[in-house]
DNA sequence: CGAATCCTTGACAAGATTCAACTCGGGTGG
DNA sequence: CCACCCGAGTTGAATCTTGTCAAGGATTCG
């Protein structure tokens, strides 16, 4: 099993509102990063926290071998780096030319120290990424390659919808490397159960990176092990 | 592949020595627990948060079949459900008789609102439950069986050690069946590669809740991926 | 003792990986 | 302009690691 870069290039999503802790933190330093390109890496003096303002980055961390387990996918309006040890506990790419605010984390520090505020918002935003973690985990340790697949899809969809009504068609903006290196499959796994899904009806493939969910409820139940 | 109940009377643990947050916290409301009783279950409301006085916990996510993913073990010194949604992510079990200390949300999230140095003692916390997750993350997904038995008894050896010198004689309180929910394995392949280990060197069996280790750098490097 | 539970071991099956070939589409350069 | 190349994705066949099913050994506890 050997993980490779992918890089893809692609068109990119709009820029989103202003979330609250942006307010809390001012603006940030931009930074553009194009598809492919380290920002952070595993191991290394962690200087600044991040927030993804157009594109998609992946989390990742590497075993020596150069196997790779992507963390998490982030999208526009995603924080990484916010909290965290004096090291980087993962590498982060950009997935396809992105743009990104940083904030130092001296100044992130002293923010969160004398802003209550700022901190609650810190807590739970570490809440967040901690359960979805958990959920990952139970995917990675305990689910068939097809149940992974249609957890992915369906967490896709939702996280995407954002609140409204979950979107049908969607828009991948990473490679099957990643959704593999996401799910810990190969490749060839991805691919052979996208196709069989397909076979079976519950979603379409328009184009590789494109993917309608036909068969919302089928995918859940496959999805939750009750398939 | 099948989850069960495992069920174990052992030997507790000395109480640790009061941390920070006990003292931010006062003592909360003591509470004992039986081998194999259930603490908290995951999806009904976030009444308490918890810390580990005495005895060994274990935290853990379930699929509608049965198949279950052990999040983590916890033992004396150490908290969980301090933060979280409204509901539990997780449940929680006893492992060997255990005696744990409550308290109530409304308090927890009054005194973290009131009490910064609290906030920031459970963003901490929360920090190195999101990197101890990050690691699952990479075992569950991208290592063997060899390499995922490897790195828990590396991980439990230091755990142990808090610090100290990682002690070379471990001591299990976990049946084989959590080791197997905790690395997404089964209980046989789990059997299997303990064996293994053994035939090779790397570690001695004095009894099945003991383990000698004893070729930390091959272990080491097997964790690693450099097997 | 005897029953129950946990652990280990064996034989076999299955799901996922590996290795390899082939298709498709986009970009490049002759 | 079009042939070619390259990377991504798909598919096939063989292999292998891990899971499943089954049986036997060990330990504990009544």
């Amino acid at each position: 099993m050997r993980a490779v870069l992918a890089i893809r290039a692609q068109p990119v999503e709009p820029v989103r509102q202003p979330s609250e802790i942006e307010t809390l933190l001012g603006v940030g330093i931009a930074q553009d990063s194009a598809a492919g390109q380290t920002i952070v890496v595993e191991g290394e003096p962690r200087s600044h926290g991040f927030r993804v303002l157009r594109g998609a980055v992946r989390l990742f961390k590497g075993l020596a071998d150069g196997r790779r387990q992507v963390i998490e996918f982030l999208v526009a309006g995603e924080y990484f780096g916010l909290v965290g040890a004096a090291q980087y506990a993962y590498s982060v790419e950009a997935i396809v030319a992105s743009k990104l605010a940083r904030y130092p984390c001296a100044k992130l520090d002293a923010a969160a120290r004398d802003n209550p505020p700022l901190a609650e918002r810190l807590l739970e935003l570490a809440r967040t990424d901690l359960e979805r973690a958990h959920a990952q985990m139970l995917l990675l340790g305990r689910k068939s390659a097809e149940e992974k697949i249609a957890s992915f899809l369906l967490a896709l969809a939702r996280r995407q919808a954002d609140g409204a009504e979950p979107v049908r068609v969607l828009k991948l903006p990473m490679s099957r490397q990643d959704m593999a290196d996401y799910l810990g499959l190969t490749i060839e796994t991805v691919s052979r159960t996208l196709t069989r899904l397909r076979q079976d009806g519950l979603i379409a493939l328009p184009s590789p990176q494109q993917i309608m969910l036909q068969r919302w409820s089928m995918l859940e139940a496959l999805a939750e092990g009750a398939g």
